[in-house]
DNA sequence: AGTTCGCTGAGT
DNA sequence: CTCAGCGAACTG
């Protein structure tokens, strides 16, 4: 950027590693490297990229000072992408140069696209004409240049018929440059129709744009209330001031319907990013978001680190979900951050959820974000009817977990001719394995949570560290054969119990242990869209976003799972877990129902659900928040400290409260609570600090990080937010 | 993060 | 005395 001063002797360089601070780099004579440029550095015995950072290059003892080997032609990183890369490290207690290398994620996209060669047609005619040059002739003659592949492939004729053209000088070679990765949307292409309700709604997130600078709208709608139409007008708004917009999701992965959402809207799809993004589209995508070719991205969280250039709007879809959080390495909330991009860059961000996280419906009542609330269906969706089903007084049969109330209601359906879903949030077969002659239970002999037993695969997998072994049939501990049982219920003993009672049903598991990826899950949910299962019992990717027009009955198998686990944010997922699965009936304009079975029917979540009114629930749960001083508005610096084994766990907090004496309260969570990402990274405990003012926690934090090396290491900090700590 | 350094303890 | 195996330290 202009106002950016060139360094000439050295430059500070923030390098991929998790290093304090930039280091000082020489700036060989005649080179010239501004703030934000992108350069080739050595770091030890390796050669690396790195970012000219800001402020004067430290002073070095000039032994240690090597030279920048070479600046990338590549548009250098923005100012204000670079303010948001320390404020992001300042925040999340992370080293700027590992936040410096989310957005380093795509080395080859440094040098400019190459040219490819290609071929063109000239006043040059052929010695003999034959039927194959004839095609290859009649797909050229409009005049521009094509690759000697694609004309080949267009005309039906192999490459070697294009090379004998230009070998006789029928066609020229010429170079073409790099196509772009997507075609510029068109805000016109199909105007959107919208209620009034929509349109107002619309008419103020477009305002908001229009009056360009920071400000922060929660879009709060139930579910087929078409918020993604709405927010469109605002991304349409942005557009026609020339700006960039990036739309985050919260799995990429799965949104095929989004993509198509938004092409029916401006006719072409916007760019993706994700990780399972192809290398090449990766580079092609990220180098042209900083050239600022591509207008649109739609992408999961990382996309927060692409290099735009005018961005001008950023929609946080689903604002709620967890998956926003990353937890290794960099830990953050790309709603939050999202949120701090926006703050710095000066313009709006939207925040779009039927079931808004307590957060920001806290920040909303608290008049820092703004809300427009969408309150009504389509008018072919109606609301389904929700019901609870008390198990208290409808207890199912003896070795079974389906109540008699919600047998009889699939077998209605299943007789209308109509698709059942059951959903229950647990895979495999059952979560416990035991021995009925000596009692052993099977436990992880890694990190010592239960195995749950896989019987399609014969199988006893931890679903805490991935370890998998063979079920036996004898005990390992007795020996006694053939006197294993399993407790409790997965979606494969579900399954076992429907198709014993409804054999001529066609009956589909769905879950994340399906084989064949996300290719073969989008297959199974198309098919199941056009009719091909009566009965689909599924764990929580069935409850987002998936239409299923012939779904008129979803039935809850465990409405109370996930109430007693210990997270403090308990109630707030069942919740959104429950409205979303509920919402996936009653999008037919058919009568359909709801029904969840519960243990405890008064309990607030049931009463919220059942009654529709959500209202209900977020006053009590902010209200109890306030009470409890749990997240957002902790007074305690706690700290909960999770690692694979209980004995760890304590271990490691008996090690913290000798390094941090005045912590006020360290918590220890056993296996069962601590979170899968733990396991799989190299660290051995993480820390989750819940509530507490955030400045507090900062300097406790450091206390402890200054308390010696062994701790050091092994720290990883997860802050909940203080909803005013990052405006 | 990725690499080298240096200590410990088992092995020739 | 050598060397694998591991954790700690360093990278400009």
């Amino acid at each position: 950027m202009s106002q950016d001063s060139p360094f000439s002797s050295a430059a500070p360089v923030l390098v991929p590693m998790p290093a304090e601070r930039p280091y000082t780099y020489a700036v060989p004579e005649g080179m010239r490297v501004v703030p934000g440029s992108i350069v080739r550095v050595p770091l030890g015995p390796r050669q690396v990229a790195g970012v000219v950072w800001d402020g004067g290059a430290e002073p070095v003892d000039v032994r240690k000072l090597r030279p920048i080997e070479q600046v990338f032609d590549c548009p250098p990183i923005s100012r204000d992408m670079r303010r948001f890369v320390d404020w992001v490290s300042q925040y999340t207690l992370s080293p700027p140069g590992m936040v410096a290398r989310m957005l380093l994620r795509a080395p080859e996209a440094f040098d400019p696209e190459p040219w490819t060669e290609g071929v063109k047609l000239t006043d040059q005619r052929p010695d003999r004409m034959t039927g194959a040059r004839e095609r290859v002739l009649a797909a050229a003659s409009d005049g521009f240049a094509w690759t000697r592949s694609g004309l080949a492939h267009a005309a039906g004729v192999s490459s070697s018929v294009v090379d004998g053209l230009r070998e006789q000088g029928v066609f020229e070679a010429v170079m073409i440059p790099p196509r772009p990765v997507v075609a510029a949307p068109d805000t016109a292409y199909a105007a959107a129709e919208l209620t009034p309700d929509q349109r107002a709604a619309a008419d103020d997130l477009r305002a908001g744009v229009e009056a360009d600078g920071f400000g922060v709208t929660l879009l709060d709608g139930v579910t087929g209330s078409g918020k993604t139409e709405v927010y469109f007008e605002a991304v349409a708004a942005a557009l026609e001031k020339g700006r960039q917009v990036l739309i985050l999701l919260p799995e990429i992965a799965l949104t095929h319907a989004f993509l198509e959402r938004f092409q029916n809207r401006f006719g072409v799809k916007p760019a993706e990013w994700h990780s399972d993004l192809p290398p090449r589209m990766r580079e092609r995508v990220w180098r042209q978001v900083a050239e600022g070719a591509v207008k649109v991205v739609a992408g999961a969280r990382s996309a927060l680190f692409l290099p735009f250039r005018e961005l001008g709007l950023i929609v946080v879809d689903e604002e709620h979900d967890p998956a926003y959080k990353q937890e290794d390495r960099v830990f953050y909330n790309a709603r939050d951050m999202a949120v701090v991009r926006a703050h710095i860059g000066g313009f709006p961000v939207v925040l779009a959820s039927a079931t808004p996280s307590v957060e920001s419906r806290v920040n909303a009542s608290q008049e820092r974000y703004g809300r427009v609330v969408l309150s009504s269906r389509f008018a072919d969706a109606a609301l389904p009817d929700l019901r609870t089903i008390d198990m208290r007084r409808s207890p199912p049969a003896r070795g079974g977990f389906l109540s008699p109330l919600l047998l009889q209601r699939m077998a209605a359906t299943l007789e209308k001719g109509e698709q059942s879903l059951l959903f229950l949030n647990r895979r495999g077969y059952a979560p416990l394995t035991l021995c009925r002659a000596c009692g052993h239970r099977f436990g992880c002999p890694v990190c010592s949570s239960w195995l749950v037993e896989h019987r399609f695969r014969g199988q006893l997998i931890c679903h805490h560290c991935g370890h998998t072994q063979k079920r036996p049939d004898a005990c390992p501990e007795c020996g006694t054969l053939d006197h294993l049982v399993a407790c409790g219920p997965g979606v494969e003993r579900i399954a076992e119990e429907v198709v014993a009672h409804f054999p001529e049903a066609r009956t589909i598991v769905l879950s994340s242990d399906i084989m064949g990826g996300v290719r073969r899950l989008r297959l199974e949910l198309e098919a199941i869209a056009n009719g091909d299962a009566d009965i689909v019992i599924g764990t929580q990717l069935v409850a987002k976003g998936h239409n299923f027009p012939n779904m008129t009955l979803v039935g809850v198998v465990d409405a109370d799972l996930g109430l007693a686990n210990g997270d403090p944010r308990a109630s707030e997922r069942t919740f959104q877990l429950l409205s979303q699965v509920t919402g996936r009936a009653g999008r037919t304009g058919k009568k359909s129902l709801g029904l969840l079975q519960t243990y405890q029917p008064d309990h607030p979540v049931m009463q919220a659900i059942v009654s529709g009114d959500s209202e209900l629930f977020y006053e009590r749960e902010i209200g109890e928040r306030e009470r409890t001083g749990l997240p957002p508005f902790g007074r305690l610096a706690g700290l909960i400290v999770s690692a694979p084994t209980r004995a760890e766990a304590e271990g490691h907090a008996r090690a913290l409260r000798l390094a941090a004496p005045n912590a006020s309260d360290i918590f220890v969570l056993g296996p069962a609570e601590a979170p899968l990402s733990l396991l799989n990274g190299r660290h051995r405990f993480r820390l989750l600090i819940h509530g507490g003012r955030r400045s507090d926690m900062q300097g406790f934090i450091k206390a402890m990080l200054a308390a010696g090396p062994k701790v050091r290491g092994q720290i990883r900090v997860q802050v909940d937010i203080d909803p005013q700590s990052f405006l």
